[in-house]
RNA sequence: GGCCUCGUAGUACAAUGGAUAGUAUAUGAGUUUCCGAAGCUCCGGAUCCAGGUUCGAUUCCUGGCGAGGCCA
């Protein structure tokens, strides 16, 4: 149990000792860290007291702060400012606190993982390469579920991919007519990128098609209907459709084409999934759902046969599932991939991480799931966020404003690597070591850079300023980590050493501020992760990692570990920064992102 | 037109209804015979507007204004 909520059960018990006659909801009792101005440790709100057992604010803070003091063991004093009790912990409980957990690897974690949990992310087209945007959400969706997994939940990582439709035909029907049989091995270009640029040959010609059609008299929606090579692409779809055997291997040799590419990208990335699930073989789930609804009577008919939920006591509107010929539109499937999800990992909740131009699908989908009476409905969680924008903009395939997700890893490796020769700190590392750490830099900077904001935020992507290795990055974070482990070794002290030789040496201390400072918010490490989880927001463990590297840079600046003012001192400094460095690779490596021992 | 999200220093981001609204960047001033200066210290600068609930509102509610998204 974290000392924050200790705390809120122990003033509970001494209110009720103090009141019996009244009863006091745990609730009320809001207990935070202390503000640096003040003297203490947490502090105890006494304003939500003050009607209810009709007494001053500082009587109530004396009566509590005594009955705590001599209750418990935990607090050595407290101070009432102004409806505020500050109480100041014991340095005793601190450097036990220490010493139980400096070795915990794991330390912050919840070890029973009795949820199941299916995380679905990255889900991208096969008809072109990731850009900018899929990296937020590959990132986000890989932290949030290293950060489920950490809080306590078995979790199932999903990537659905979208491999059918009029999308990859366009690409299959420019690549046709002019590629010259291309292929990743005669031309050498990545397959995804070699997909994605007949897509955008596609679009080009179908520009100057419909300019043309236009020019030659004919209205532009017309022309946009009409133009050959559009038709050439919706006939592809339609024997696609049909199981046309020529149509079927050219489409697996090119999303194989892309596939490769993912692969390669997702690799560097450090994304990985535990399940896939393509499109091809869930686009026409649904249908079953959608009769049995229809059984049920939550589903209606309308005249043309076609089948609809209505919305409307819900706010929203009506909403077509089946058309009249009897085709599904993309919420069909959904509403059977979703039930096919949960009946194959008997999930409690699901998680799709989408961005929020999707609020209203992922709404309506879980409605309907609800009205069925299907069990998976409530599991269904949208974990929603804004989209990347330039400067300029939003980013806009069309007009050739995308940043390429592989270029952008690129640029920031080799940023990486320019700024480390620049600072002269390539001594005494290997080819490959740097090679290593240059991608360690580069990919951390950029995963620290997109998780950093609230997901639910849209973020402008500034090119210029998202390289900048300095300030609230994780380049800070990592340098911190590296210069715990320089002293680290200078000490000859291993990064996980053995607890019992410490344990001889401190008793007595009497901590210093920044030595407390550092203790305090690794105490508060469980409660950061137990948030991150329950808020689906990573950013809050980059804000806490920053805080505790930057404390850690103030602490280093301040006094000197291995010069200590006594032996007792520096032992206990060494186990401070063992666990800081600890927690802060615990941390970091939930974001996917690596802390280098030398940097 | 209907629904949803977001408005905080020049810029980018924080703040379970709690104390003098934090942090980073950029600007300016310091800082290395001493554990790694990719660091540390200091100086300026902000809650879109108007009401309401509350002992207390950046946070909750209502109405504007502005940005974005979705549904026709």
């Amino acid at each position: 149990m974290t000392l924050a909520s200790q705390i809120k059960h122990a003033a509970e018990d001494v209110l009720k000792l103090l009141y019996p006659d009244v009863t006091i909801d745990i609730s009320m009792i809001s207990v935070n860290q202390t503000k640096p101005e003040f003297t203490g440790d947490y502090t105890i709100v006494l304003f939500p007291f003050i009607k209810l057992l009709r007494q001053k604010p500082d009587i109530i803070g004396k009566q509590l702060g005594d009955a705590l003091l001599e209750k418990t063991d935990l607090f050595a004093s407290y101070q009432i400012v102004s409806g505020f009790l500050n109480m100041t912990v014991r340095d005793s409980y601190w450097v036990s606190f220490l010493l139980n957990h400096f070795t915990d690897t794991r330390y912050g974690e919840k070890c029973k993982a009795d949820r199941r949990v299916m995380v679905e992310y990255s889900s991208p087209n096969t008809n072109k390469p990731l850009h900018f945007g899929h990296l937020r959400n590959n990132f986000l969706g890989a932290a949030m579920s290293e950060i489920l997994r950490a809080t306590g939940n078995q979790v199932v990582k999903a990537n659905l991919i979208n491999d059918r439709g009029i999308h990859i035909c366009k690409s299959m029907i420019a690549w046709m007519k002019y590629a010259d049989d291309a292929t990743p091995e005669t031309t050498g270009i990545k397959g995804d990128h070699l997909v994605g640029d007949y897509y955008v040959k596609f679009n080009d010609v179908y520009k100057q098609e419909i300019a043309l059609l236009i020019y030659s008299g004919m209205d532009e929606k017309t022309a946009e209907k009409e133009a050959p090579i559009m038709l050439d692409a919706q006939d592809l779809l339609r024997k696609w459709e049909a199981g046309d055997k020529d149509v079927r291997t050219l489409w697996q040799m090119m999303n194989g084409w892309v596939y490769k590419g993912f692969d390669e990208s997702y690799k560097r990335l450090g994304i990985s999934f535990d399940k896939l699930y393509y499109e091809s073989d869930t686009y026409l789930l649904g249908k079953k759902i959608v009769e049995d609804g229809l059984r049920k009577g939550v589903l209606f008919k309308k005249d043309d046969g076609s089948v609809w939920v209505d919305l409307r006591e819900d706010g929203l509107d009506e909403k077509l599932l089946l058309r009249g010929d009897g085709t599904s539109v993309y919420m069909t499937q959904d509403l059977g991939t979703a039930k096919l999800k949960y009946d194959e990992y008997k999930l409690d909740q699901s998680v799709y991480v989408i961005a929020d131009e999707q609020n209203y699908h992922i709404q309506v989908l879980k409605l309907i799931m609800k009205k069925l009476g299907e069990p998976c409905a409530d599991g269904i969680y949208h974990l929603s966020y804004g989209m990347v924008e330039l400067p300029t903009g939003k980013m806009k395939s069309r007009e050739g404003t995308v940043v390429d997700a592989d270029d952008m890893v690129s640029e920031m490796i080799n940023l990486a690597k320019e700024q480390t020769e620049e600072s002269g700190k390539t001594e005494g590392f290997g080819v490959e070591e740097l090679a290593k750490l240059y991608e360690t830099i580069g990919l951390g900077a950029l995963k620290f850079y997109l998780l950093r904001v609230d997901p639910k935020k849209k973020m402008i992507f500034d090119p210029k300023e998202s390289i900048d290795l300095h300030g609230y990055t994780a380049t800070f974070i990592q340098y911190a980590h590296a210069r715990i482990c320089s002293i680290l070794r200078k000490e000859n002290v291993p990064l996980a050493p053995d607890c019992t030789k410490f344990q001889s040496f401190i008793q007595t201390s009497e901590l210093l501020s920044l030595e407390k400072k550092i203790i305090l918010a690794l105490e508060e490490y469980p409660l950061i992760l137990s948030d991150a989880a329950a808020e689906f927001n990573p950013s809050s463990v980059c804000n806490y990692s920053f805080q505790l590297a930057q404390l850690f840079n103030t602490f280093y600046d301040a006094h000197s570990i291995s010069k200590a003012e006594s032996e007792e001192k520096k032992q206990l400094r060494i186990i401070i920064i063992i666990m800081t460095a600890s927690v802060l690779r615990h941390a970091m490596n939930l974001m996917g992102i690596r802390l280098p021992e030398k940097m």
